[in-house]
DNA sequence: AGGTCCTTGTTGAATCTTCAACCAATGGGC
DNA sequence: GCCCATTGGTTGAAGATTCAACAAGGACCT
């Protein structure tokens, strides 16, 4: 196989361009879909590292401590977090163990169902959860929202909430992995 | 602190909505981002499923032979594929090195620059990355662009582009991480 | 030549995630 | 009540990524 003028990400071995349901990604898909790539990459690893730095914090357990401070009585079931993050239980249980040794987050027994497990956030926890959050949220305005129109900000949106229901469409209503 | 109704992402501890440069989102802000952030973590996770258990290829690794495939005598210097990527040169160390031992990437060294390494990829890996594409690109496609408008996504596009540009230019020419 | 600083890439340990195996509790059928 | 399949969650090891420290080569100055 000559394997000739390998031209875009993912067009691996064939000639670029032209329309229709053509297998290959043409040029203006391809330059979009390594945007997205490069540019998540980044934005999450600044976002992480911000938050680590002034408030030793990952951005998956600054997330589990959002989730948690907005439901109802600051608790939620391992599940339902998991979910929520489409997260692993395994991860989950991992990151809040994590939590739970720094003090910021607490395990309480369920009363209804006795296999369950809630995690709760701790009064430490929702403080270092707001001094975390303005940072946060800066980031994210700085990095990325104030940066472009919000019409393109919302197709965002638009795309990836397509996506997520596509995939939890598919699998068929076991682990979300 | 009583931390009131604590109800969006990143809005902790604060009333939503209302204009201008407030410092936290509003709800269609809350809720576009939120999308991005879960449809990404299912979209990557189900590519980089898909591409381990047909082709036992992870998607770093899958990216790195798409990089090595298109460059001009197959091969690349070890910092080149970095930036390329946005991958610290550690990680591409050890990815390289996972490749090189399954005999899909070989390393080379340089002739001009005595401390650098090339990456060439192997005929074998060249292969690999042959069968792979078409399931990869199928993936990017039915689960992403094909679900979408073409508009909509060209915005992904522009937004990311930006979002990296911002980033790029705020390292101040050193290192990428 | 020698000295100093910067760049390239690797290494091994620490951290985080995934994976497979597992236990305990539940729910439904009988 | 008893079985058995399913669910909720944990565990520990394997895998991947980050981090800090490092060696070796180049660039540049004197």
């Amino acid at each position: 196989m000559p394997v000739t003028p390998l031209t875009a990400t993912t067009n691996v071995g064939r000639a670029p361009s032209r329309a229709g349901d053509w297998p290959w990604l043409d040029a203006d898909q391809q330059r979009a879909w390594r945007a997205y790539l490069v540019g998540t990459t980044l934005l999450m690893d600044r976002l992480d590292r911000d938050l680590r730095d002034r408030h030793d914090l990952s951005l998956p357990e600054y997330e589990i401590l959002v989730r948690l401070s907005e439901s109802p009585r600051h608790r939620m079931r391992m599940a339902e977090l998991a979910d929520s993050l489409s997260h692993s239980r395994s991860r989950v249980t991992h990151t809040v163990s994590r939590l739970e040794k720094s003090g910021l987050v607490a395990r309480d027994c369920c009363v209804e169902d006795r296999r369950g497990v809630e995690a709760v956030i701790t009064d430490t926890g929702l403080e270092r959860l707001h001094e975390a959050a303005s940072t946060h949220v800066a980031g994210v305005r700085e990095l990325l929202i104030d940066l472009v129109g919000a019409d393109d900000f919302q197709a965002v949106g638009r795309v990836f909430d397509t996506v997520t229901d596509r995939l939890v469409a598919s699998h068929p209503a076991m682990d979300i992995r």
